[in-house]
DNA sequence: TTGTACGCGTTATCAA
DNA sequence: TTGATAACGCGTACAA
């Protein structure tokens, strides 16, 4: 017991840390009064001049509670867990800026979990990450790749994943609530919109007069990929006369730029014009670098042979030259949404499935294709509008 | 009291947490017991057998301390608190993940804390960041800027910022140890070796034949910005016939693209071709892509007519055409040193400080400059060696 | 070798 | 309007 009070800090003076009960004391009055007053819970149970006093002496004594102890008694942290694939990217790190802002104003912290296994199914966060939580924002992971996390059936909120049932979008058929989940009910969602940025930047192609358009995927099994995937064939099949291509590739740039070679040089590898795609539709701001890249590496001009669009609009789409059109991501409004969520979902409210939605930044490297749509061409090839 | 049972979580089966007096009843065994096992110090004190039943129980009704209560009894939160100025920079990012890995095998969470003023003093994170911390890592922050964060009196590292007194490098006079902070030892430290990386830098862009090189510098007052500064000069000092200007600027894109644009259009915004400027070093390569663009608009080729070198080398140096020479960080390494640091602080121990070396990327965007040194320049300035 | 008892600082319930 | 008092779950002297 003796020992306890030279633990604390590292500095000379280490005064120890003033309790409810010094503040008590000091302002005299009892603890509970004190506790009330900096609850903010008196109005109607303790005096104006009794609570002035409790603060006044608080604020002498630089009386900060112990949140160990609050914690231990009210049962809760005022901590939310963020799970993120990898915090080394923009998208993320602005995510959670905007989950953390959010959560100050109510009093709470956001801690990150950067879970190791990128989108893969998560190792239990609480081994390692040491705190305690109350609820867990899990950011663009498979649904079921939480089954580490869920353990203490926490409040979970998923964020750029499966779509909850309906939200009173166009496509998905509203399904009974309760069915996808079998043991558990759905955890609220808050999503981008990123079908339809795909389908704004797909349009976008289409509009310039594009028609052979190769699509550089993402070779990560998650949903927002596999929902751009869908949108962009969409929209090019009911195209007359377009020719949609998919090439997968990792999200680097390295491998974006072998998979953009390889659908620059065309199906054979003869690297003939014609065949040639005059459009490059990617998934990632990222792979976009990859395919500049593979197209200066080819002697292409980007946008004059062939248009570049990205997604995710980080700064590195207005550094390249030229600048990459691109989809813009509420990155922070996310991460609000997802801690509103959460909030919510502690004070037992409803939390319904938010969609936030995204807008196509036009810039420098989509441009009409080289040879316009109404100009005739070679050897006019007939294949079958929507390829495999 | 009977209402606490509900609380817990949204799931169906909400079975209460396990306590460690649930273990102990399971095992058979007194709650004591349970804590010595779990907690590893058991050898001794209780017999192998006993041990091991207790694991099994605890393994069996998947127990899990209760953190408030162990930091409430133990006084520890097992939790590091890492401020940065930006965590929407990739650097940063590093930094945690590097701290992170450290922290979790020893059994630490790191909770991060944007510093909202950047690099300027820091608002008390205590307010925000909820979570009870047992020390804090500053990275890259104005010594001084801590004063909220202090106000504990809690274990400081600071990163990338102000070295400890001698560390064994050249330029730094050693003086007493405690001669710097007026009330308060001197935090240990962790550095990249900056200046050596903005020397490397300086010499290549000399041994390529450049004399005339604006600083594009980072309108920052930090430390590791001084430094910068200074190591140029100094390189550029000891260069007869070198010409140093230096052109500040915010540190983002737009800014260092005006800034690049001043610098290249020379003195009197003539634009003549020999006032300009054959080399561009930043002190980012965020400002570098700044400079890339203004070279372009000046219908400049890097690097046949100017060179650009930057400095962190982000995936945006090598994204950008032609890849940015740069300086690589160990920016993992930093954190993981620093909270190694941290530790050792817990222990007691001094913590000598530490200077992680950084190393130039040589890439395409510098070579050597449009006319060499050797050559007769048409109408030699006779300017001093040194501008202010 | 094991169990008992106490206290960490807070909040919440109840009685005054 | 206020003050005792009892937990919350754990770690650890100390007694057995």
């Amino acid at each position: 017991m003796s020992g306890d009070g030279t633990r604390a800090g590292g500095g000379t003076a280490g005064a120890a840390r003033p309790t409810s009960r010094d503040v008590a004391r000091a302002a005299g009055v009892s603890q509970a009064t004190v506790s009330l007053v900096l609850g903010g819970k008196w109005p109607g149970r303790v005096s104006a001049a009794t609570a002035e006093s409790v603060r006044a002496a608080a604020g002498e004594l630089g009386y900060r509670p112990n949140l160990a102890a609050r914690s231990l008694r009210t049962g809760r942290t005022r901590t939310a867990l963020l799970v993120v694939p990898a915090l080394t990217h923009e998208y993320f790190a602005r995510v959670y800026a905007g989950a953390a802002a959010v959560a100050a104003e109510h009093g709470f912290g956001v801690v990150l979990y950067p879970s190791p296994a990128g989108v893969g199914p998560a190792r239990d966060p609480f081994g390692s990450a040491q705190t305690a939580i109350d609820g867990v924002i899990a950011s663009s992971m498979a649904a079921d790749a939480l089954g580490g996390i869920g353990g203490g059936g926490l409040p979970l909120v998923m964020l750029d994943s499966e779509p909850a049932p309906a939200v009173g979008g166009a496509s998905a058929p509203a399904a009974a609530p309760d069915r996808a989940a079998p043991d558990r009910a759905a955890p609220p969602t808050v999503n981008l919109a990123v079908a339809d940025g795909m389908r704004q930047v797909a349009r976008h192609l289409v509009a310039l007069g594009h028609r052979r358009i190769t699509h550089l995927a993402a070779d990560v099994d998650s949903w927002t990929f596999r929902v751009r995937a869908r949108a962009v064939r969409e929209v090019l099949d009911a195209v007359p006369g377009a020719r949609l291509a998919e090439e997968r590739c990792a999200l680097d740039m390295g491998a974006a730029r072998e998979a953009a070679l390889r659908a620059l040089r065309g199906p054979g590898g003869a690297g003939g014009a014609d065949g040639r795609p005059t459009a490059l539709l990617c998934d990632g701001d990222l792979l976009a670098a990859g395919a500049y890249k593979a197209a200066r590496a080819l002697g292409l001009r980007v946008p004059e042979d062939v248009s570049v669009s990205g997604f995710d609009d980080l700064v590195l789409a207005s550094a390249l030259e030229p600048e990459l059109t691109s989809v813009r991501l509420p990155a922070e409004e996310v991460g609000a949404h997802g801690m509103r969520a959460l909030l919510a979902l502690f004070e037992g409210a409803p939390a319904a499935p938010v969609e936030l939605p995204v807008r196509l930044v036009p810039r420098g490297s989509t441009a009409r294709p080289p040879r316009p749509p109404g100009c005739p061409v070679p050897p006019s090839r007939d294949l079958p509008p929507a390829p495999g």
